[in-house]
DNA sequence: GAGCACTGC
C-alpha cells in the first residue's frame, strides 16, 4: 500500500476555498438569500446545512408566511432530519416542522418547514405546477442528480422566471458541481461551508491486481493484523461476491488467532435484498475481543451508516444498471466506480474518528476514473418523466431546460411508447382520460396501463396484485445452497401461465395468513417478508388511486384470460414470438431474447409471450414472463400491431 | 441453461 503523494486531495480542496462553519456563516447567508434568487451551498457531511439553515430561514421570517420545502433523495433521511429539527426547535413533529414521504405524511396546514423526498415535491408540482404554497425550495443532495431533482431544477428555473423574485431556491451539494449549478441558475451565489469530518488517510496499491476479490480478502486480514482497533467496511459489487468472501474469510482468520491483537473477525454482510433480521446485525455492537468486518454493496455508501467503522476497503467496482434506448433494454454490468463514489466510500472511515481507506487500485487508476457517474437521466427510460413534464405544462419536452440534456433517442423512445399506449394524442398532448389518469399513478406508464385496463376488463383486483408484486423487490429469496428447497417451495405457487400469475398466487396466499404469522410463513417458503409487506402497502395505495380515478374494482375470479390481456395491453412493446432455436423475437423491436432462468417459464416453450423488461447480462434475458395468445395483439393495441402486421413483422 | 447494484412516487 502506498499513501497518496500529496496527503489528501480533500485537504487540497479545502485550501483552495475557504470554508465557513454554518453558525458563523449565518448572518452572511441570510443577507445573501435576501439578495439572490438562487444560492448554491457546498458543504461536507456534518456541516449542518440540512438541519440548521431551514431553521435560520424560518426564524428570520424569510418564508414570508409561506413554507420552506427541503427535499432529500431518500425517505429515511427526510424523516430523520425532520425529527431532529422538530426536536431542536422544541415543536411537535407534524406541526410547524413536518415531513412527507410515500406511505407516511407527517405534515399539516400549519407546517412551515417541510422535509420531503424529491419525488414527493414533484407529485405536489403535478397538482400545483407553480408550487404556490412555498416561498423557498431547498434541493438537498443535489449532486446525486436523481430524476425528480432533475425535473425540479428545470421547473424551479421556470417558476423563478414567472414569479419575479418571489421564489427562492437553495441548491445544496456535497461536491464541487457548484460551478455547474451556478451556471445553470445564472447569477447564483456560491458559498462553501465547513463540515465535521475526521481526516481519512487514503492508500493505494503500488501495482494493479488480477482479482480484486482476493485483494479485498488479503487487505482485510492485513488490517486485522497491523492496524489499531476499529471495524472494517469493505465495498463489493453484489450478493454473490459477498457470500463468496463471507465463506473465505472466517477460515483464514482462525489461523490468525493470537497473531492479531484484536481477536477474531466477525463477518457481517449487508445488501438490500438481505432479510431484515440479517440486516439488523450490522448495527449490533461488536462483541468485546472481536473486530467486525462488514461486507457491503453500495447500500453502505449513502443509505446505511454503520457505526464503529475506522477502515474502508474499496474494491473500486460497482454493479450499475444502464438503459439502452435503441435496444429498449437494461443492462447490469460491473463497472469501475467514479472519483466521487470513491471519495464517498473513503469518507465512511472518518465518521467517528480519523480513519484509513484502502483503495485496491493504483493512484494512476484513480486519476483515470470518471469524475462522477452519469446522472440518472442519462441512463433510464424516460417515459414517466415525459408524462410528468406534459402534466407540468411543458409542450415541447425537447426544449425543456435540462441541466444535462438526456439522449435524444431516449426522449423520442419515450414519446413513441406514450403514443402507442394512448397516453398522448397525435399532437403530443396528454390524452383524456387515459394520459391524465396515468400521470396520477405512481408507476411506470406501461404498468399504469395494465392497471387501468384491469378496470376496463373487470380484473382490477388481480391487476392490482400483479402490478404491486412487480413494483416491489424480488420476493423469492435466493441463496445458493438453498436453491433446491427454493424450487420445492415455489412449486405451490407456480402457474403454467407464467411469472405474473405466479406472483399473484403468492400475494393471494400471503394475505390469507394471519398478520402475526406472516413472518414465519414467509421464512418457511423462502419469501422475502420485507418485499411482501411493501407489495401490500403499494397495493393499498394503488387501490386508493383507482377509487379516486373512478376505476371499477372488480375480480375476474378464476378466469385469468382478461388479466393476461390487461397485462399485454400495457406491455405489448415487450411481446415476443418463439423462434425455432428456442429464443424469442420481440415483435416491436426485432430484438432476440431468452427467457430468464429465474422465470417459471424457463425451459418451457410457449409460442407467444409478454414480459416486463429485457436485462442484458451474458445475453438478452426477458424477465417476468407471461404466456399470451398471438391473436390478442391486434385486439389490445390495434394501431400498433396492424402497422407491424401489414409490414410483415409478425 | 444460468443469475438482481441502489433509490423513489
Amino acid at each position: 500500500m502506498q499513501a497518496m503523494a500529496d496527503g489528501s486531495e480533500r485537504n487540497g480542496l479545502q485550501k483552495a476555498q475557504e470554508r465557513l462553519p454554518i453558525a458563523e456563516a449565518r448572518k452572511q447567508l441570510m443577507s445573501l438569500v435576501k439578495a439572490h434568487q438562487t444560492l448554491v451551498l457546498v458543504g461536507e457531511t456534518g456541516s449542518g446545512k440540512s438541519t440548521q439553515l431551514p431553521q435560520f430561514l424560518h426564524r428570520a421570517g424569510l418564508a414570508e408566511g409561506r413554507s420552506i420545502a427541503v427535499t432529500q433523495p431518500r425517505r429515511v433521511a427526510a424523516i430523520a432530519i425532520a425529527r431532529r429539527v422538530a426536536q431542536e426547535m422544541g415543536v411537535q413533529l407534524g406541526a410547524e416542522v413536518g415531513y412527507a414521504v410515500r406511505f407516511d405524511d407527517r405534515s399539516s396546514a400549519a407546517t412551515r418547514i417541510k422535509y420531503m423526498t424529491d419525488g414527493m415535491l414533484v407529485r405536489e408540482a403535478l397538482i400545483d405546477p407553480s408550487l404556490s404554497r412555498y416561498k423557498i425550495v431547498v434541493l438537498d443532495e443535489a449532486h446525486e442528480r436523481t430524476l425528480p431533482t432533475e425535473i425540479l431544477f428545470g421547473l424551479m428555473k421556470q417558476i423563478q422566471a414567472q414569479r419575479k423574485g418571489g421564489m427562492k431556491l437553495i441548491v445544496m451539494s456535497a461536491t464541487l458541481d457548484a460551478a455547474k449549478f451556478a451556471h445553470f441558475f445564472d447569477g447564483a451565489k456560491v458559498i462553501f461551508l465547513q463540515g465535521r469530518q475526521f481526516p481519512v488517510d487514503t492508500l493505494y496499491l503500488p501495482e494493479p491486481v488480477d482479482s480484486y476479490l482476493d485483494a479485498v480478502r488479503r487487505t482485510i486480514l492485513q488490517i486485522h493484523v497491523d492496524e489499531a482497533q476499529g471495524d472494517i467496511l469493505a465495498f463489493l459489487t453484489g450478493q454473490e461476491e459477498i457470500e463468496t468472501l463471507q465463506r473465505l474469510i472466517p477460515e483464514r482468520s482462525l489461523q490468525l488467532e493470537g497473531a492479531g491483537s484484536h481477536g477474531k473477525l466477525l463477518v457481517v454482510p449487508i445488501y438490500a435484498a438481505l432479510q431484515p433480521e440479517q440486516q439488523a446485525k450490522v448495527f449490533e455492537a461488536t462483541p468485546a475481543g472481536m473486530r467486525k468486518v462488514i461486507l457491503a454493496t453500495n447500500i453502505a455508501e449513502t443509505s446505511i451508516t454503520v457505526p464503529g467503522v475506522r477502515y474502508v476497503v474499496d474494491a473500486g467496482f460497482v454493479k450499475a444498471r444502464s438503459y439502452n434506448a435503441r435496444l429498449q433494454s437494461d443492462s447490469l454490468q460491473v463497472v469501475p466506480v467514479s472519483k466521487a463514489q470513491a471519495r464517498q466510500r473513503s469518507g465512511r472511515a472518518g465518521r467517528e474518528a480519523a480513519g484509513k481507506a484502502f483503495r485496491l487500485y493504483t493512484e494512476a487508476a484513480f486519476l483515470g476514473l470518471e469524475a462522477a457517474s452519469a446522472p440518472e437521466i442519462q441512463r433510464v427510460s424516460l417515459a414517466s418523466l415525459v408524462l410528468q413534464l406534459k402534466q407540468l405544462g411543458v409542450a415541447d419536452v425537447l426544449a425543456f431546460p435540462f441541466m444535462d440534456a438526456p439522449p435524444k433517442a431516449a426522449l423520442l423512445r419515450a414519446l413513441e411508447l406514450l403514443l402507442a399506449l394512448g397516453a398522448l394524442d397525435a399532437d403530443g398532448a396528454l390524452s383524456q382520460p387515459l394520459g391524465a389518469q396515468l400521470v396520477r399513478l405512481p408507476l411506470e406508464p406501461a404498468f399504469g396501463k395494465v392497471l387501468l385496463s384491469g378496470g376496463a376488463m373487470s380484473c382490477s383486483e388481480e391487476a392490482l396484485s400483479v402490478v404491486s408484486m412487480t413494483s416491489t423487490d424480488p420476493v423469492f429469496v435466493s441463496t445458493r445452497n438453498k436453491e433446491e428447497a427454493l424450487t420445492e417451495m415455489r412449486k405451490q405457487f407456480i402457474s403454467p401461465l407464467g411469472d405474473h400469475i405466479t406472483l399473484l398466487n403468492v400475494l393471494t396466499s400471503y394475505v390469507k395468513v394471519k398478520k402475526n404469522e406472516r413472518g414465519r410463513w414467509c421464512g418457511e417458503r423462502l419469501l422475502n417478508v420485507r418485499s411482501m409487506r411493501k407489495a401490500l402497502e403499494i397495493r393499498s395505495q394503488l387501490r386508493e388511486h383507482l377509487l379516486s380515478l373512478k376505476v371499477p374494482l372488480k375480480s375476474c375470479e378464476n378466469d385469468l384470460d382478461p388479466l393476461r390481456r390487461a397485462i399485454l395491453s400495457g406491455l405489448f412493446m415487450h411481446a415476443a414470438i418463439l423462434l425455432p432455436n428456442n429464443t424469442y423475437k420481440v415483435i416491436a423491436s426485432g430484438q432476440i431474447v431468452s427467457i430468464h432462468p429465474s422465470s417459471v417459464l424457463s425451459g418451457r416453450k410457449p409460442r407467444c409471450i409478454v414480459f416486463d423488461e429485457i436485462l442484458r447480462t451474458t445475453r438478452n434475458y426477458a424477465r417476468n414472463v407471461t404466456v399470451i395468445e398471438p391473436s390478442w395483439l391486434p385486439e389490445v393495441a390495434p394501431s400498433f400491431f396492424s402497422k407491424i402486421e401489414s409490414s410483415g413483422g409478425l
